[in-house]
DNA sequence: CGGATTCTTGATCGTGTTCAAAGCAGGTGG
DNA sequence: CCACCTGCTTTGAACACGATCAAGAATCCG
């Protein structure tokens, strides 16, 4: 099953997926030299909320996910992270997320203490740690507008938007995705039940906006109009 | 009405408000220095989401308020910013959030250009650069949780208890809050609109929990059930 | 004091949840 | 190799929470 889930995310694009990850590790920053590559089996934990976050990890290949709990067990994915994304960048003491292994897994894994060193010295590493805590910045705060004000249609198709860029980025097509992720999953990411994402797909495959030929792959058949749903990427200027 | 709201804010705790930010802006850094002091009046767009980010802002006194809005005029309030505060740290090119002045407010405004040297010369500013922004990093993550998880109760339980951290950072006594900001604004925060937040109120105080002198202030009759209700701050380590 | 805005409460409605069950695929053990 | 079992996905039916629509009260401010 753990093979299985893990193929979700380098099976199928034709592409090895390893050469994405070198460029990202190459272009973005060095970040390899001050870490160690580790693996990780699908469903495995890097550390969970509330650990000392000692340690930064980079993706280089597969996929996680990001999470928080409430005592009862409501769970809220904050974030999906694929290759070249940090995780573990934070000012607290402790993580304030879970991260799990989505698939098989590949991370650098950084010490903090090196990286605070590192970004002390190097201009290099500074602009990117800068850019990627911005980055995730601006996706959270993207997420709280889908969270608190957007419909279940509206949220499923921003996901799929924001697959489909991931999937550009990772040189795909844009027309075939893969999901390394369950519904219930994304469901916890975008706030409903995983019912819900259920019948939102079944409502787009009958309007023909997408296919699903297997659950952890959907075919884009009209990206313009599940863009429309998907709704106000960047608000167009309302007045001066 | 501009002068009333801006009573809100420095009225109640006795304390004027400014000996707070002089505090802050002292003890987090001297931003001060290479910004200039600007006066807005409550209302006011500081600026909107698009423009291109060549300021960095930092509160001296008063509340802002920074949203993203969606074409049909549907609104998320991201954050609700206090003395000290920064507005506008961004990796990308244009603001990703409008801001509004909540009530008369005294902002530092610094040259985006300025403050990026100096981060690059000035080990201080570079940590307080560094620390806001994982700090508004860390609200945008506990905010998800709420956004997608929480119950109209629980969610507005939350923002009584970050109001009431916010009063004590201030200097009140964490009994008597002052909330600047109208229902309305709490709504498109919280993600409910402004009759569920009127009826959670008239639920809360008909427990007993507070008490409502005027629509702009709450006084915190038992923060013990608040908390309860607000629910799972940072999750209890569920396993090892 | 008068007009506008904000706040509050009530009644009804609808979206998404909850509860339930069936279908399916993968992995394991006999 | 097949049967079973587990976990994931899908669909259906009923329900509930919060939204919407509406009206009146309170507050603010000129």
């Amino acid at each position: 099953m753990r093979q299985a889930i893990a193929e979700y995310g380098a099976g199928s694009g034709g592409v090895p997926g390893w050469s994405r990850a070198a460029e990202v590790s190459a272009a973005a920053n060095a970040l390899t030299a001050i870490g160690t590559v580790m693996r990780r089996t699908a469903k495995d934990t890097l550390f969970w909320e509330g650990d000392a976050a000692d340690h930064i990890y980079q993706v280089i290949h597969g996929a996680a996910c990001l999470y928080k709990l409430l005592p009862d067990g409501r769970r809220q994915v904050a974030r999906f992270c694929h290759a070249g994304d940090l995780i573990g960048l934070t000012a607290g003491e402790g993580y304030p997320y879970t991260a799990d292994a989505l698939t098989d897994l590949s991370v650098v894994r950084i010490r903090r203490a090196d990286l605070d060193a590192r970004v002390e010295t190097d201009r290099e590493t500074r602009r990117a740690v800068l850019h990627a805590i911005g980055e995730e910045l601006s996706l959270a705060q993207e997420q709280l507008l889908l969270l608190g004000r957007k419909s279940a249609a509206e949220r499923v198709a921003s996901f799929f938007r924001a697959m489909i860029e991931q999937s550009l980025r990772d040189g795909g097509d844009g027309r075939s995705v893969s999901l390394p992720m369950t519904r219930v999953d994304i469901a916890d990411y975008l706030g409903l039940t995983h019912e819900t994402v259920c019948r939102v797909l079944a409502s787009f495959r009958a309007q023909g906006l997408i296919a699903t030929p297997d659950p952890h792959r959907i075919l884009i058949c009209n990206p313009e109009a599940l863009g429309e749903i998907a709704g106000g990427d960047t608000q167009e200027r309302l007045c001066a």
